[in-house]
DNA sequence: AAACGCGCCTGCGGGC
DNA sequence: TGCCCGCAGGCGCGTT
């Protein structure tokens, strides 16, 4: 479900309500998760503590504690991390819950389960593992034409499938993939050892712009994304290529066509993308 | 070592 | 109506 917009429409809509709120007592309720829940370290280091911010890395939430510790939060395909009354009934698949003061409860729900929650110790967050083999932020300034080049110009892998890898890009997923390539006007299956780079340069800006368009839209709601407060994103609208296999190509009118790079469905258009 | 593909889960929509 | 299949926003692991 959410890549690296919906994440932190996400983050900007509980960053306000949570922070500086003390969390009161954790509910879990399942702890099959992609890797198991550690009940044990959720006791020691985040019950009783304040949340002092709440930070985005890739697609991980990661609030952080007054005592130092952190939580780290994916949600893999199919998760959702809502603000809730706590009088309303949790919806099915809701898998642990937050009780902070004055009533505000956090809910995580994740249906496929594919979502991470883990506690961070005081003073781990650096060399976390789940955290440190990350590439550069795409929307940072040390994400470049240039560096993204550096990074997978030996690679005959094919440039979408390179910029799926979280070493490569972290937090592009499967649309804004589509949409960037799109963007930058060029074909998914292009390897990246045969790119140039003026390429390199039209993906790098494709990238940043196209996920900031979809933050500024609050997201892409394909089926069941919705932000903290339960609300829809809106760049499903603008979206170019993605899930739109036999439709005319916005540009040029072309017929949209589908096919799939490593094990994902990739959408362009044949005419607008060399 | 890079690159590929499978498996983890549940739910939904389409075809029969 | 209902069953079966393919597919889904992600990622880690094993194999080649």
């Amino acid at each position: 479900m959410p890549e690296l917009p919906e994440v932190e429409t996400i983050r900007r809509g509980i960053a306000p309500v949570i922070t500086g709120k003390k969390i009161v007592a954790i509910h879990i309720l399942e702890m099959r998760l992609r890797r198991p829940v550690n009940a044990d370290d959720f006791v020691k280091w985040i019950t009783g503590q304040t949340i002092t911010g709440v930070g985005r890395r890739s697609k991980y939430l990661v609030w952080e504690m007054d005592n130092g510790a952190a939580l780290l939060i994916h949600l893999g395909m199919s998760g959702h991390l809502g603000l809730f009354a706590p009088d309303t009934p949790p919806a099915k698949h809701t898998h642990i819950i937050f009780d902070l003061e004055d009533s505000i409860q956090v809910r995580y729900r994740d249906p496929r389960r594919f979502g991470v929650m883990e506690v961070v110790p005081p003073g781990m967050l650096a060399e976390w593992p789940s955290l440190a083999g990350l590439g550069p932020e795409p929307l940072s300034d040390e994400f470049t034409g240039a560096s993204l080049a550096n990074a997978v110009q030996n690679s005959k892998r094919s440039i979408k499938v390179a910029l799926l890898d979280m070493r490569v890009a972290a937090g592009v997923g499967n649309i804004y993939a589509n949409e960037a390539l799109f963007t930058a006007g060029v074909d998914p299956r292009r390897l990246c050892c045969e790119l140039h780079t003026g390429d390199y340069d039209k993906i790098a800006a494709a990238i940043k712009a196209t996920l900031s368009r979809a933050i500024a839209q609050g997201g892409t709601t394909l089926n069941d994304y919705r932000n903290a407060l339960g609300e829809t994103g809106f760049f499903q609208l603008q979206l170019a290529v993605y899930e739109r296999d036999k439709q005319p190509c916005v540009q040029c009118g072309a017929v949209i066509e589908r096919g799939v790079l490593g094990g994902r469905s990739s959408y362009f258009c044949g005419c607008c993308q060399r």
